[in-house]
DNA sequence: CTGAAAGCGCTAACAC
DNA sequence: GTGTTAGCGCTTTCAG
C-alpha cells in the first residue's frame, strides 16, 4: 500500500516511469488504440504502480470538457423528483459523466444564483425542470453556448430539446373524467403559479374541459397551497368548511392529495363518499393511499433517463432524434366516485 | 445583451479592460479587501461590462480546490437518501460547495468505481453513507488525504468523523418494546447483510434484545429481502404461509414494513391484529400506513446538515466540536399490538 | 497596494 | 507511433 502523503501523481511521473513522452501517457488515457501494444503496456503498468489518477481540473482545463452536467431541480426530496434523478444519475454514469445537483425551492432568484455558480464550476450541460425560467437563467446559459435540455413540461415553450407531456393535456383529461363521473361541484387546489409553467397548463387544462361542459370554477373553490401534505390538509380545511361543498377536489400533486384525504379522515369526511379527490404524478404513495388515489401517472424516471440520454447526444453533437412527447395516462383508481343524485 | 457566440471572457480580458495587471483583477474576485477601492470598483465594472464569468477548471488548477463536494448513495430515490441529501445540499450551497452525488445501488464494486470517477474529476470531500465499504474505496480516498465523513451509523468503526446514530441501539430498543408487547413468535425482515453494518447492527440489537428477554430467533423466521415494497410482500409470503405464526414482524426499514402491511391486507390478514409489524426510519408515509407504523425516528435530514457542515470544516480545517451521537427515538403508532393470551 | 511571472497538470497540434 | 511544445485560465509568490 503507498504511503498516504505521498503527493499525487502527475502524468509526467507515469511518463518518466515508463520511459516514455507526457505525450504518450496521456494518449494511452484517453486514445490507447493508437498506441503500440507494447509502449501502452508500460504506462499502464506505470500508472498501477503509481496509483496514478486523472486530475480533472488540468483535464478539463485543457481539453474544455468537464464530464459533468448539472441538474436544478426545485426540490431533491419530492418523491418525483427524487426517481427522476436517480434514473438520470444511472444513465450519466452509464456514458461516462458525473452529476452535479442543485435545488431552487420555486424560488426564481435561488434558480438564477444557483446557475451562475454552476456555469463557474463549469459543467458541459445543464437539465432544467419546466419550461418558465427567468430570462437572467436563459441569458446566462445561452451566452456560454451551454447545451440544456427542459424536462416535465412540453408547454409554453418553442424550445426543441424538452423531455415531457403535456400537462395541459393530462389535466384536461382528468377533468373530463371528473366531468364524466358527474360532478359539476369541482374544487381545485394546485401550487403557486407563478414560474411554474406546470401548474398554469394544469389549471388551463381543467379549466378548458369544465368549459366545453358548460361548467365554470368558482374562485372560491380554487386555492393555492404550498406541495406538501400540509398544504393538502390546509385545502380541505378552506374548502370544506363553507355553506356549500364542492364534490370534488381535484389536486394539482399526489402530495397534495394525499394530505387531503389525511385530512378527511381526520375530519371524517368519507372519501369519496362525502368527497372525491383526485391526483396527479402517480408516486409510490398513490397506490397505497386510503383509499387508492386516482390520479395522472407522470414518468418521472423516463423523464429522467431520456434527459440524460438527450442532453448526452446535444454534447457530444450527435444526431438528435426529436423527443416525442411522453405519455401520462390516467390511473383510475379508488379515490373518485360518480356522483349519484 | 451579449451576442451568444461570444467566446468566454477570461480574466485577462477583464484586467485589460480596466486597465489593471491579471493580478489585482484576480484579486479583485477573491480577495477585494486588499484591493483600493477605486481599482475594485474598475474591475468590477469590467466584469459587469463583459459578462466576465469564471473559469472553474482553471481556478480549480492553480488553487487546488474545486469548492465542490461528493456524496455517495446506496440509491438516490429512498426517501431517506433524498432527504438526507435535500438537507445536504442546502447547507453546502450556503457554504459555497456544489454537490455531485451519485449511487451505488448496494453494490461494493459499483462503489470503488465512482469514487474512483469522482476523485479523478475532483472534490475538496466525500460523504457516504455507513461504515462498512470496501478496502478499495478507503484506499482511494486515504491515498489522496481527501477529507470524508461517513453517516447513518456509528457501528463497528472508530473513525472520528461520522454522522449518525447507533443502529444497534435503536433496534435493540425496538425489540425490547415488542418483548414488552407479549410478543414471543419474532420474526425479522431485513436486507442483505453483506457491506451494511447498518443491517448487521440493527438485527445484532434485535438479537441483543431477545437473548436477555430469554428468546431466539428461529432461522425460519428471519428473511433477507431487497429494500422495496414487494421486499416486504415477500417477506409476508414467506413468514405467514407455514403451520406456525409470528405474532410480529421487525421490519428493518419502513419500506418493508409497508410492504409487508398491504400484502396482509391483500391477504386478509389483520394487522396488528393478526400480525404486528414494525419498520424503521419514519419515513413521511410511515404515519399515513394504515395501521400508522410503530417505527424508529431517523434524523434523515439532520445528518445531511450536520454532515455537510461537518465536511465543510474538515476541508478547511476549522476547528472540530466531535459530532454527537444523534437521537433515534422510537415512534409508537398503531402496527404493533399487545399479544392477548 | 499592484505588477510580473511562474506554474497548476493535462491535451492537442505539430513535427519527426 | 511517439516526442515536443504550446497553451488552457487562473492563483500566487515575489518584487517593487
Amino acid at each position: 500500500m503507498k504511503t498516504a502523503k505521498a503527493a499525487r501523481a502527475t502524468l509526467a511521473d507515469v511518463a518518466r516511469l515508463a520511459g516514455v513522452s507526457l505525450g504518450s501517457a496521456s494518449r494511452a488515457l484517453s486514445v490507447p488504440g493508437e498506441l503500440k501494444p507494447a509502449t501502452l503496456a508500460r504506462v499502464l503498468q506505470a500508472v498501477e504502480q503509481l496509483g496514478y489518477v486523472r486530475n480533472g481540473a488540468a483535464q478539463a482545463l485543457a481539453s474544455r470538457k468537464t464530464l459533468t452536467v448539472a441538474a436544478i431541480f426545485p426540490t431533491l426530496n419530492n418523491p418525483i423528483y427524487a426517481d427522476s434523478m436517480h434514473a438520470l444519475q444511472q444513465v450519466l454514469w452509464q456514458c461516462g459523466y458525473q452529476l452535479v445537483v442543485a435545488s431552487h425551492e420555486y424560488k426564481p432568484d435561488r434558480e438564477s444564483e444557483t446557475v451562475r455558480a454552476i456555469v463557474e464550476r463549469g459543467v458541459d450541460g445543464m437539465i432544467l425542470v419546466g419550461t418558465d425560467h427567468t430570462d437572467a437563467v436563459f441569458d446566462l446559459i445561452r451566452q456560454y453556448g451551454l447545451p440544456y435540455v427542459l424536462t416535465w413540461s412540453l408547454d409554453e415553450t418553442r424550445y426543441p430539446h424538452c423531455v415531457g407531456f403535456s400537462n395541459h393535456d393530462a389535466a384536461y383529461r382528468m377533468a373530463k373524467l371528473v366531468i364524466e363521473y358527474g360532478h359539476t361541484k369541482i374544487a381545485l387546489c394546485g401550487g403557486a403559479a407563478s414560474g411554474n409553467e406546470r401548474v398554469r397548463a394544469r389549471i388551463a387544462g381543467t379549466r378548458a374541459a369544465l368549459r366545453e361542459a358548460g361548467l365554470e370554477l368558482r374562485p372560491e373553490w380554487v386555492v393555492e397551497q404550498p406541495f406538501s401534505f400540509e398544504g393538502g390538509r390546509q385545502a380541505v380545511r378552506q374548502l370544506m368548511s363553507g355553506a356549500e361543498k364542492p364534490t370534488v377536489i381535484i389536486c394539482g400533486t399526489d402530495v397534495l392529495a394525499i394530505g387531503a384525504i389525511d385530512e378527511c379522515r381526520i375530519r371524517k369526511i368519507r372519501v369519496p363518499k362525502d368527497v372525491s379527490i383526485t391526483g396527479f404524478d402517480d408516486i409510490e404513495l398513490a397506490a397505497l393511499a386510503n383509499p387508492k388515489l386516482t390520479t395522472v401517472r407522470v414518468p418521472s424516471m423516463e423523464i429522467g433517463a431520456r434527459a440524460a440520454r438527450h442532453l448526452v447526444a446535444l454534447i457530444e453533437g450527435r444526431e438528435l432524434h426529436a423527443e416525442p412527447a411522453l405519455d401520462a395516462p390516467l390511473v383510475v383508481r379508488d379515490s373518485l366516485h360518480k356522483v349519484v343524485s
